[in-house]
DNA sequence: CGTGTACGTCATGTATACAATATGAGAGCG
DNA sequence: CGCTCTCATATTGTATACATGACGTACACG
């Protein structure tokens, strides 16, 4: 079987040697993304550093055109500072951006306790469910808690309905995320309490109750900040 | 002067023949992201219609690979809506993706007004200045007007200090310049109204009165529900 | 006449070749 | 010994060639 298909780049270790036919059509531009993304929140490209392109040919195994838009992709996400004819640089979260974050996000989810209460907006089964899975999960699986954390509050925003709304807090996501694995790192945020306060925000979104939600939601983020101060001094 | 430099797509027109040394380096994509942009703004792309990249090519002067690029930033800044396989569409705003708009845009500026008023930050002069411009601005002259418009509440989230809300805020111009412009259009909001709510509210802020601020933001805001009833029906 | 299938055409996705520029090292000079 | 200028090198920016999949059309069959 000599397929001289130019598909992957000419000597790259690739993963799948083509895309059958009625399969997951998985992009090469999709699995430079991923592989980026991963490398970047593993620490396997530390902040400050330069991804050079070629390198995440290589680490990625598909050439320069898909990498270049994940790169861009990465970038409009605030993982990377792109600097022309310099490359993409990993950014580092400053103090001062982490404070400027959680600000943010606790605006956005403010804003969204304020819609659902409202407008009466149910509160999706898919937030009870995640507190679940979470309180079925080994509190050592750092990477899952995180995910998990992710989307709970994702569902919030979302449940507010606001689809702009939500598209904003999608594109904090990228840095929120990477707080977030700090966070628990360094044991700020403890994920039995994360659960039990998830747990009391729904009860209180059911029952369409914004003051005490927000609240909770406010002792719920107050952590953040703990985790500032042990960054910049 | 046969010069065989791959500049510029084979037989396309190209504005600038290369780059001379200690000239501002206009790249291509930059060109073809403003020519993109543009076309869509004016109308010569129409909301709903595809984007093929070859037409982009020619229209632009650049070869496929900018313009694809610049699609994507396009498609990220919420311009077009990209679809595998099939291509890029201009995205209609919907009056519920309106209204949404205006929820987030009014909860960001708001925001931008408490944390000034808190933090007492300095107004800057870039906002007055604006206001003059303003008003020595042709009202007839629409662009310039939602430009200076732009300009001005850009302005104002960015005293705030919160480089994450600015970004933010940022990430919606695009659809907002558009709203903007359609209002105008319509006849709904007043040139000369909106510079003297401008003032008004500099004057506000620069007493960090954010009570006073905050209604009159409220008041300037207030017309563009009115512009989505026109839209709906 | 309607429907299903097969094929042709074309736009997108990907790979690679080419061009231009920034960086760094090294040689020459003050 | 330090500074500067020059040149080599490597990396990004751009263009183009190739592969793949989707859509439309035409033909054959029921």
């Amino acid at each position: 079987m000599t397929q001289p298909t130019g598909s992957g780049p000419k000597s790259a270790a690739r993963k799948r040697p083509a895309n059958r036919p009625g399969e997951a059509p998985v992009t090469a531009r999709q699995r430079a993304y991923d592989g980026i993304r991963a490398g970047i929140l593993k620490g396997a490209f530390p902040p400050g550093s330069f991804i050079e392109e070629a390198m995440a040919c290589e680490a990625t195994g598909v050439s320069r055109s898909p990498v270049r838009e994940a790169l861009n992709r990465l970038a409009a996400e605030g993982f990377l500072e792109l600097h022309p004819r310099r490359g993409a640089m990993v950014r580092t979260l400053s103090a001062a951006e982490l404070r400027d974050l959680h600000e943010v996000r606790q605006m956005i989810e403010s804003q969204a306790i304020r819609l659902i209460c409202r407008n009466r907006r149910p509160v999706p089964a898919q937030m009870s469910e995640l507190c679940d899975t979470h309180e079925a999960t080994s509190a050592g699986d750092l990477l899952a808690c995180v995910e998990i954390n992710r989307l709970f509050h994702q569902a919030l925003v979302a449940a507010a309905g606001n689809t702009v709304l939500t598209q904003v807090f999608d594109s904090l996501q990228a840095n929120l995320t990477r707080v977030a694995m700090l966070s628990l790192q360094l044991g700020i945020g403890k994920t039995r309490q994360i659960e039990q306060e998830h747990r009391a925000l729904i009860a209180a979104l059911q029952v369409f109750d914004e003051t005490r939600a927000m609240e909770i939601l406010a002792a719920h983020l107050k952590p953040m900040p703990r985790l500032m101060g042990s960054l910049s001094g």
